[in-house]
DNA sequence: CCAGACGTTGTT
DNA sequence: GTCTGG
DNA sequence: CCAGACGTTGTT
DNA sequence: GTCTGG
């Protein structure tokens, strides 16, 4: 991703219950979720810290001293590497951090002039949490704007012959602990760890995933073999 | 000191 | 080529 | 991330 | 708000 995937409604219920996240979302799967699009995640609520919060964010972070209009749609990512020296990051990484459900991303692969579109998932499909941070902007009108942007690390090996940079994946036991406000940012950083490849699995998908438009399973259908995918296949062992 | 940027991605 | 919208 | 637009005037 | 460049 840095900037495409995909959210089971099954898959999200079964996380926010597992967070003891009150009530069950009426979201229907998604297939193809673009950044600028308000997107769920998950966060402390305030002033109680021991509760958790499902909310709607606009994916692509304004900070807080944003002048007039946000620029473009706002950061869409944060380099993991950069987040405590980039005055756009390190209050939102200090103190406002959100958990963003995954059930898998989407990475383009270059290909000559053409790029080739695949599904990254976890090992039996499972859902996932993405490290994600968030902002609130006072717009001159007087509303308020939530905003967010997910994590980048470096590629794992996985990812390595796809593309340069992944999406943060959160290992199940660091959840609790990215969302406690008092836990400090030396901690944080290894929780931001580049993700073992091997508890995940890639493969090719429909170039239907593409397109914003298109957002159901189609998306996530193996690919055309007359793409040219299937030379990466074979290159295809860890 | 003030002014102006403040970010990532990919591609060339 | 570059920006905007999804 | 990719796809698609990218502009103004006046007239209907 | 805070950092960088001049």
């Amino acid at each position: 991703m840095c900037c495409r995937y995909l959210l089971l409604r099954e898959h999200l219920n079964k996380m926010l219950e597992q967070l003891g996240v009150r009530g069950v979302s009426e979201l229907a799967s998604r297939y193809n979720i673009a950044p600028g699009t308000k997107i769920p995640a998950v966060r402390t609520a305030r002033p109680k810290a021991d509760v958790r919060e499902l909310v709607s964010l606009r994916w692509g972070l304004v900070p807080a001293w944003s002048k007039n209009d946000e620029p473009g749609a706002g950061l869409v990512n944060a380099r993991a590497e950069s987040l405590e020296g980039k005055p756009s990051f390190r209050e939102a990484f200090d103190s406002r951090r959100c958990l963003i459900p995954a059930s898998g991303f989407y990475e383009w692969k270059a290909l000559g002039r053409s790029r080739q579109p695949w599904l990254f998932q976890l090992r039996d499909a499972q859902p996932f949490f993405l490290a994600g941070l968030w902002e609130s902007w006072l717009a001159p009108d007087g509303g308020r704007l939530e905003t967010c942007a997910v994590i980048t690390t470096e590629p794992n090996q996985l990812m390595q012959p796809i593309h340069h940079r992944m999406p943060a994946i959160l290992p199940t036991r660091v959840v609790e602990r990215w969302l406690d406000p008092a836990a400090k940012s030396a901690g944080l950083r290894e929780f931001l760890a580049i993700f073992p490849a091997s508890e995940m699995q890639a493969r090719p998908v429909s170039s239907r995933v593409n397109s914003v438009v298109n957002d159901d399973e189609g998306c996530i259908a193996a690919a055309d073999t007359q793409t040219g995918a299937s030379d990466d296949q074979l290159a295809w062992d860890l």
